[in-house]
RNA sequence: GGGUGAGUGGCAGAGUGGUCAAUUGCACCUGACUGUAAAUCAGGCGUCCUUGUGGCUACGGUGGUUCGAAUCCAUCCUCACCCA
């Protein structure tokens, strides 16, 4: 990769759960049927934790199992659970402590007391960091804030914490609100390369033939390279003819709105104006309907 | 000049008497996308409106056969290939 930079490798429990219909789940651990060619592969917590460490990332993230939402109590608990006692086994298999810290994820669904037990059991285990893990499934804006809210409180205040698979403008400033460190997603790059751009004012798809003969950049406030390179009209173009070209600058310009998106969340943290920003964001950008 | 084959919606290409406003692919338009199975997926795509088991116009042109024609016949036009 040739990226002198920090990387953080994730565990493939979200594939469990998003490719549910190829795996079994037992105490053990997953068994996974491989899409490209049918063959089997065995993932238990020390074997994630062996791959892990190969690939040398320097956060990485114990194996869980992520709940889908709906799930009833009784599903959840089990999953929570397991979920612990994995986590256990992770750090326990895990070797390379000097140079990888390896993080505990909290499970618990929708159920307060589920995510409250899962908290206070992996803070007993010591993890560098830990993260929350089983929202942004699908669950209404609402469900999700809700308890967010009520777990990340619950986190270590001197340790990173970590919104797992989040997400969107305004999903990552309700994070920072509640206390979040850190979130990781594939929607700016997903998004770039099926034609949308993240501006300051709102989503632009531009793909769609009203930016045909926009001279303009994706976003007048961005100082990304592909805001001060290039029009809306060109990227369009681009897209269109299907040149890879096209959802490159397109990532390259998410990826930086969004860092800017948290700098300046970081800014209005310092100026204890992180509530009245929001509200500005909302108004200019809209926000996830539910 | 002679012979053979072919002309279908933006393009390619099915269909060869009724179930055809016409399969499918591309292109085009719109939407979705939240710990990446994603350069993916879904819907729309003649035209009009009072949006309906609706009207109109359409398979090179014209004329015909038939209750009914993209489909059969005649003729004209155009294109491709072969022979002179």
């Amino acid at each position: 990769m040739n990226w002198d930079r920090p990387i953080l490798t994730d565990c493939g429990g979200f594939q469990v759960f998003s490719l549910s219909d190829l795996r079994t789940i037992t105490e053990e651990g997953v068994e996974f049927k491989s899409h490209l060619d049918g063959s089997k592969h065995f993932f238990s917590p020390e074997k994630v934790m062996e791959i892990e460490e190969a690939l040398g990332a320097d956060i990485i993230m114990s194996f869980d199992e992520c709940c889908p939402y709906p799930s009833t109590y009784e599903y959840t608990k089990n999953s929570m659970e397991r979920t612990t006692r994995w986590a256990v086994r992770c750090k326990e298999a895990h070797k390379n402590t000097e140079e990888q810290a390896l993080f505990g994820i909290i499970q618990g669904g929708f159920y307060e007391d589920l995510r409250k037990k899962s908290v206070e059991d992996l803070i007993k285990l010591d993890f560098p960091g830990y993260a929350i893990g089983g929202i942004s499934v699908g669950e209404p804006k609402e469900e999700f804030i809700k308890i967010l809210n009520f777990t990340a409180p619950l986190m270590p205040k001197n340790k990173p914490r970590y919104l797992m698979g989040v997400g969107t403008p305004d999903y990552l400033i309700e994070a920072a609100i509640a206390g979040i460190d850190m979130c990781d997603c594939v929607l700016p790059t997903r998004i770039a390369r099926n034609g949308t751009a993240m501006t300051w004012n709102g989503k632009v798809v531009v793909r769609n033939a009203t930016y045909e003969r926009d001279w303009g950049p994706l976003d007048k406030e961005c100082d990304c390279y592909t805001c001060k390179n290039y029009s809306r009209a060109y990227i369009r173009h681009l897209i269109k003819v299907n040149e890879i070209l096209g959802v490159r600058l397109l990532s390259i310009h998410n990826l930086r709105f969004l860092t800017k998106l948290m700098e300046r969340v970081r800014i209005e943290i310092e100026r204890d104006n992180l509530l009245n920003f929001k509200k500005d964001f909302y108004k200019k950008y809209g926000y996830t309907k539910e």
